[in-house]
DNA sequence: GCCTCAATTGACTTTTACGTAAATGCCATG
DNA sequence: CATGGCATTTACGTAAAAGTCAATTGAGGC
């Protein structure tokens, strides 16, 4: 908790790193967690001796293995994903390959965003009955 | 697969039941796991003998439940959902309850909803990168 | 009545995503 | 220096959601 801050310029500073416990308490998960998430390789925390440090860049990473997670992709389409995020590769058939498998998440979630928006209408529609039941029964809403 | 129509009304018809089979394909699941929906009690096809006839509501139910599955509900949630949309029920404590459950699910939606169009704005800003770097390659993209 | 194909059942196996326990290290504090 | 608190590693456990396989059984066609 000491120092452990960077100047990015003009007197703005950031955290340099985080402490497991930190990070457990921030996105409400286990150290387990994030040390099956360090197995498999979505973050690589640096080491002081055999403790921990997560840098800014890890702790964003957690943040999008949460946002996969709550959206149900498995820990290997979160992999997945998060190489898309990467540093594009330099070569053009790998680069045009990245771009395929891009637009497939894309259509991926396209339809993830389809059966949200129909589950919704249905759910509105639950409820409202639900309302009306009450109006009959004279209930004061 | 023979007569197997129900009239409706102004000659209008519709299939009165489905084998597992013709599910399983449409659905493009197992006949494995159609059956372990109608162990957890997501369907109840009616019976000739030993033979499972899905009803056209079984139909929609399992229609649903793919829809749940792929938003990364699990079972028990599923569960819950297709409650919603049952009956409403007769008692007002009930009701309030319901509607109370209907509302948390709706959280949930709309916060899986703000996690996927997060994702795809990373998903497009990847693409755009790979996209410039092609560019930058001089590919006659 | 027999044959064959589709369907059923039950048991066992697999995968995923961690949980949990045990043994031990590191360090600050009274 | 003993104590407490967080950290680490290793190993084994587990619940959910099916997959797989083997052994029947039924129903329709000829």
């Amino acid at each position: 908790m000491a120092g452990n801050r960077v100047e990015l310029g003009y007197g703005v500073t950031m955290r340099e790193y985080y402490s497991i416990t930190e990070l457990t308490r921030e996105f409400d998960v286990s150290t387990r967690t994030l040390r099956f998430y360090e197995d498999e390789g979505l973050v690589q925390p640096v080491r002081r001796g055999r403790t921990r440090l997560f840098r800014p860049s890890d702790r964003h990473l957690i943040r999008q293995i949460m946002r996969g997670k709550r959206l149900g992709f498995s820990i290997n389409e979160i992999r997945e994903i998060i190489q898309m995020y990467k540093e594009p590769p330099g070569e053009v058939g790998q680069l045009k390959l990245m771009i395929k498998r891009i637009e497939e998440k894309r259509e991926d979630l396209r339809q993830k965003r389809r059966d949200l928006e129909e589950t919704l209408a249905e759910l509105d529609q639950a409820e409202e009955s639900c309302v009306e039941r009450l109006v009959e029964l004279g209930v004061n809403t």
